[in-house]
DNA sequence: AGCACGCCGACT
DNA sequence: GTCGGCGTGCTC
């Protein structure tokens, strides 16, 4: 026999969402074109699965038996192209998890579900040949005639019904009328619609902006990194809007990231205000549909620009021609389950490969940009002055030992809330605990509420009258005796926003306080209503979370208060300082807009403490280079590169077993350049009842770290005692808990 | 990830 | 007697 069945049959190798790293073979139609990146539907066990075709061979190592025919091809046209299925085999590789794992999170719900990746029809106009001819003084009757036919005649072009709408709701008699006349007919879809007609004009660009404008500009058409470092309220949006502009004239398509959804309305509204063509979001608020259509219109270069989250970073475009990402050293760029990848670093590898400029901007960057950009991988734009009048706020330090406190505020910090709210301007504290009180304790026998299944203390939520745990959910009604001795008297320990609230109120009873949290603003909505109250003035204090310090400007808010700056001053994370500083500067960029002098007050015990004073006294980039040097000396990133493994079971002792397997794993490649730290009981060692430990793998060589994890996951794959533990491997980590 | 099979508790 | 709990095993 010359042949067997096993090397004449041709075999489609396909990715499906399923954790296990290797792809799946299937006995091809022998007459059907290859075409790869086009989604299969495949026998799966019982059922079938939508996957995508990733590659053809000619055999297959699955023993023949096995071997089932696909069920039918899904796609005429590939929903992947090449250029996207390599980055996301890179992302697979680098992540080191499984490809199909990584399509399933680059493609929108539908199309996961095998879906037709078909848009809703757009329609689009064009004017006809008498149309591009005609005098359109004519029309001077029909004056929105008239505007239409003067405005297709000036750029030669289509219009959609989308760009119509815009403008006015009588586009559609409009529209008839003209086409009644025989002047507009339907026309095909153009190539790339990105056309800028009806841009704005920009504003005026001092020279810092002019300068950063003017090296992005230069640089289109190839890959180079630029770290936009400009301080609150130095026109960074103007110089992307500028940009933008820009890649639009040239027909390209622009891929904007931010890190959270309350940022995008802000974003997008300036830019639907500045740019007339169609622009598309992406984000986990909308619904899978919306999303879907963004991915196509991307695509099939319908749209100009997308607006979204991280995980809009694996849109597909037709001709993407810059990619700009907003506040980079925000950690919500890093997603923190299933594939934990960075959109930052994946969006420059992206930039890399496709050759397009990836803009990268904040007012506080991440240490390992500025140590790029230092390093001269990264070309380094700075946007030192605020635009406008605006002064820099002043960072205080308010040295609280010894002082008397009420709900963790101190006597000179009220005085100052009082005498701000006196002058009707607003003030802004900021407590990053939310609840009422992080502990319930018993005041006789020291019983505490504890979470039975977390290592952790439930949260008192006063209002609700519940007992909540912030890490698995599990709630429970609010004892009003001690459950243990039955007869102590039940006493809140420590500090939460809503304890705060409730001091406020009491002390500033004429005044309105609003509470920013996550319990507040649950519902749809309640977020911009708040922040629209907040801006016409309906608010007096403002205290809230996080939430606050991110992209919000409040123009009347002259004092800043940041209750608790001690307890991000004392982490086992070495992450925890260079984070508390963004947070104190982003914050601080919150106060003292236009003519307003604004001041921040930092409530500590330790007013001594090495990386306050260089905060205080030389600014962020002072303290960037300090904290950098320390890194340096301790050899952590971005100094050396680091994979955390973490483990959990059900039982206490499970973890522990499958790391004590890996480290022997690990010791038979030993190399002196893998530090392998652990295994550890996570800091949270009991989490959802689930037991938990990790293994820290670092070493100064990423190739080396990267080699030493693509033959660990195999092994561990391989291990009997995996069977009894969930792992998962978190490159880069940025939370190390 | 799903989805089966498979052996031990509280219910008609 | 069975409905169903989630442990573990497999998917080309």
């Amino acid at each position: 026999m010359l042949t067997s069945p096993h090397t004449s049959a041709r075999i489609y190798r396909v990715a499906l969402a399923v954790p296990i790293f290797s792809l799946f073979d299937y006995l091809a139609p022998d007459d059907a074109p290859v075409c790869l990146g086009v989604r299969v539907e495949v026998p799966f066990g019982k059922g079938s699965k939508i996957g995508v075709l990733v590659a053809v061979a000619e055999s297959s190592t699955v023993a023949e038996a096995k071997l089932r025919p696909i069920v039918r091809r899904v796609d005429e046209q590939p929903v992947l192209v090449a250029a996207d299925m390599a980055l996301l085999q890179w992302v697979s590789r680098y992540y080191h998890y499984p490809l199909g794992m990584v399509i399933s999170t680059a493609l929108p719900a539908g199309l996961r579900q095998g879906k037709a990746a078909v848009l809703p029809r757009a329609r689009y106009y064009a004017l006809t040949e008498a149309g591009r001819g005609f005098d359109a003084l004519l029309l001077k009757r029909a004056p929105q005639q008239k505007k239409l036919v003067e405005q297709l005649q000036g750029q030669d072009g289509v219009i959609s019904e989308a760009e119509l709408a815009l403008g006015g709701s009588t586009w559609r008699a409009v529209v008839k009328a003209l086409q009644d006349k025989g002047l507009l007919a339907l026309a095909d879809a153009p190539e790339v619609a990105v056309r800028a007609f009806n841009q704005q004009p920009g504003l005026a660009c001092n020279a810092d902006q002019q300068a950063a404008i003017t090296a992005v500009t230069e640089s289109f058409g190839q890959f180079r990194v630029f770290l936009l470092d400009g301080v609150t309220g130095s026109g960074k949006t103007e110089v992307y809007m500028q940009l933008i502009a820009v890649a639009l004239a040239r027909g390209l398509q622009v891929l904007v990231l931010v890190p959270e959804i309350t940022l995008t309305p802000q974003l997008e509204e300036r830019f639907r205000r500045r740019f007339s063509v169609n622009i598309a979001l992406s984000h986990s608020k909308l619904t899978d549909t919306q999303r879907q259509t963004a991915w196509l219109q991307m695509q099939q270069g319908e749209c100009a620009i997308l607006l979204g989250t991280r995980s809009a970073l694996f849109t597909p475009f037709k001709k993407l021609g810059l990619i700009i990402l907003d506040e980079e050293h925000d950690t919500s760029f890093k997603q923190q389950e299933g594939l934990r990848f960075s959109a930052r670093d994946v969006a420059v590898v992206r930039g890399q490969r496709v050759g397009v400029p990836v803009v990268l901007g904040s007012a506080t960057p991440a240490l390992e940009s500025l140590y790029n950009a230092e390093a001269g991988r990264y070309r380094h734009l700075r946007l030192p002055k605020r635009a406008g009048e605006a002064v820099q706020p002043g960072l205080q330090l308010l040295d609280i030992r010894n002082q008397r406190l009420q709900e963790g505020l101190s006597e000179p910090l009220l005085a100052a809330i009082r005498a701000t709210v006196a002058k009707g301007e607003q003030v802004l504290i900021f407590l990053n605990r939310r609840g009422f009180a992080p502990t319930l304790i018993c005041h006789s026998c020291a019983w505490v509420a504890r979470c039975r299944r977390c290592e952790a203390n439930l949260v008192i939520h006063r209002h609700e009258q519940r007992l909540r745990c912030h890490h698995c959910g599990s709630e429970q009604a609010l004892p009003t005796l001690c459950p243990a001795c039955k007869t102590g008297v039940l006493t809140a320990l420590g500090l939460g926003t809503e304890r705060v609230e409730q001091l406020l109120g009491g002390l500033f009873a004429d005044k309105v306080v609003v509470r920013l949290d996550r319990d507040t603003t649950q519902r749809k909505g309640t977020l911009e209503q708040f922040l629209e109250q907040i801006n016409t003035g309906q608010a007096d204090i403002i205290l809230g979370t996080q939430m606050l310090a991110k992209g919000h400007h409040f123009a009347n808010v002259t004092l800043v208060a940041v209750l608790d700056v001690d307890s991000g001053l004392f982490s086992i994370d070495f992450h925890a300082a260079e984070k508390l500083a963004q947070l104190l500067v982003q914050v601080s960029g919150r106060a003292g807009r236009a003519d307003k002098l604004g001041k921040v007050v930092m409530q500590t015990r330790r007013p001594d403490h090495p990386l306050l004073l260089a905060l205080l006294h030389s600014g962020y980039h002072r303290f960037a280079q300090t904290a950098l040097a320390e890194r340096q000396e301790a050899l952590l990133p971005p100094f050396s590169y680091q994979a955390l493994l973490r483990v959990q079971a059900a039982h206490a002792d499970a973890p522990l077993q499958f790391l004590a397997a890996v480290v022997d794993l690990l010791a038979e490649a030993a190399s002196p350049e893998l530090l392998v730290l652990g295994p550890v009981a996570a800091p949270m060692a009991k989490r959802a009842g689930l037991f938990r430990y990790q293994l820290l793998l670092q070493s100064t060589d990423r190739r080396l770290l990267h080699q030493a994890l693509g033959r660990l996951v195999p092994q561990m794959e391989a291990l009997k005692s995996k069977q009894k533990v969930r792992w998962s491997l978190d490159v880069d980590p940025v939370d190390l808990y």
